[in-house]
DNA sequence: GTCTATACACAGATAGAC
DNA sequence: GTCTATCTGTGTATAGAC
């Protein structure tokens, strides 16, 4: 791996560990094993460095996603289950959402770019699947699937915000169960009135 | 006002636009008009004032969910209808949500009891609503509490998550009204059962 | 490309006078 | 109770040699 590599992965691992505002470019040394110079000369600093590990955990995101919510093998209902229903590390949160609480990343639109082209990558997939379990009468229609697919979204990232709040590593799952119970509720009012 | 009492508020202020991390002494100086010595007198250091602003936070938060949530001349199907959908500065974010994702916060416990006591007390209360909803058959019995609870307080917390992600303010509001319909929905199966 | 040395500002806290 | 002065560590970056 060459030094440009590992200051990237170093990187990666420290914002998601620490946040950017304390990802300091001491410690992406330290672990990456590279040196100062190196730093500088691969980037323009920090913020250049944090965002090429930022795009660079967006695609593993992404990746991860499409492989239950994208799958094209699954029928839409289930692949939503699936994706909604999926393991998650509760105490570690979202690598992503976490950062739009620092001020500093809410500000710099450079940096938040990778982040909100995530949410709403996912925003428009989810609301594809929503539409496609519609149409096969697996869902109903008195919900606007854009908001059906925020509350899901919502489900997940405020359920880590609960998860650590509390230090209760299954109130990820919990929140996620509840909405999975709300969704066959749903469904199942819609097929009894067809 | 105090000195002391100056402190406070502006430690809350800024716990609230900057995070815990990154209230630096010097700002609160600054906001509070106090100087240097008076604050070391007053409190241990940042951490100790820190605490002091988060509890004075927990409580006046604890009264605005009281005030729609733990309204006792409201129904509690309705209570937790309003509750849900209180008008909220969604690109501001729940100030003691988003400090559990600074590491500093995360790791400390004295730092993480108020926020702690907010969310449990929060679930706590709303479970009674939703087991009072429950015995008044406004609400089905296929779903725990305890879930249902979690999956509000996330649809909250998530949304203001996914409203600074996109910078889309409108998005804790579409959280909360698809949790609404979801519940609405949920309410209405109930009834047409019985 | 990589290294070491250096710079400067700020975080967070202490000292001691008034 | 409040003030100013001072201190040590660290964040972030530049300089310039190899």
């Amino acid at each position: 791996m060459s030094h440009r590599e590992a200051l990237v992965a170093a990187a990666e691992g420290l914002l998601w560990e620490r946040g950017y505002e304390a990802m300091s470019p001491q410690a992406v040394l330290r672990v990456s094993g590279a040196g100062q110079g190196s730093m500088y000369h691969h980037f323009d600093g920090k913020k250049s460095l944090a965002i090429e590990a930022l795009v660079r955990h967006e695609s593993v995101l992404w990746e991860r996603t499409m492989a239950t919510l994208g799958n094209p093998e699954a029928g839409a209902f289930d692949a939503i289950l699936a994706w909604l229903n999926s393991d998650r590390d509760a105490l570690v949160g979202c690598r992503l959402g976490r950062l739009v609480n620092e001020s500093s990343v809410r500000a710099d639109g450079e940096l938040r770019a990778p982040i909100t082209r995530y949410f709403e990558r996912l925003h428009e997939l989810l609301i594809e699947r929503i539409e496609q379990a519609t149409e096969r009468g697996e869902l109903g229609r008195s919900i606007d699937p854009s908001l059906l697919a925020d509350l899901l979204i919502a489900a997940i990232q405020g359920g880590y915000v609960l998860a650590l709040a509390t230090g209760d590593a299954t109130r990820v799952a919990t929140a996620t169960t509840a909405a999975t119970q709300l969704l066959h509720c749903y469904a199942s009012q819609q097929s009894g009135t067809r």
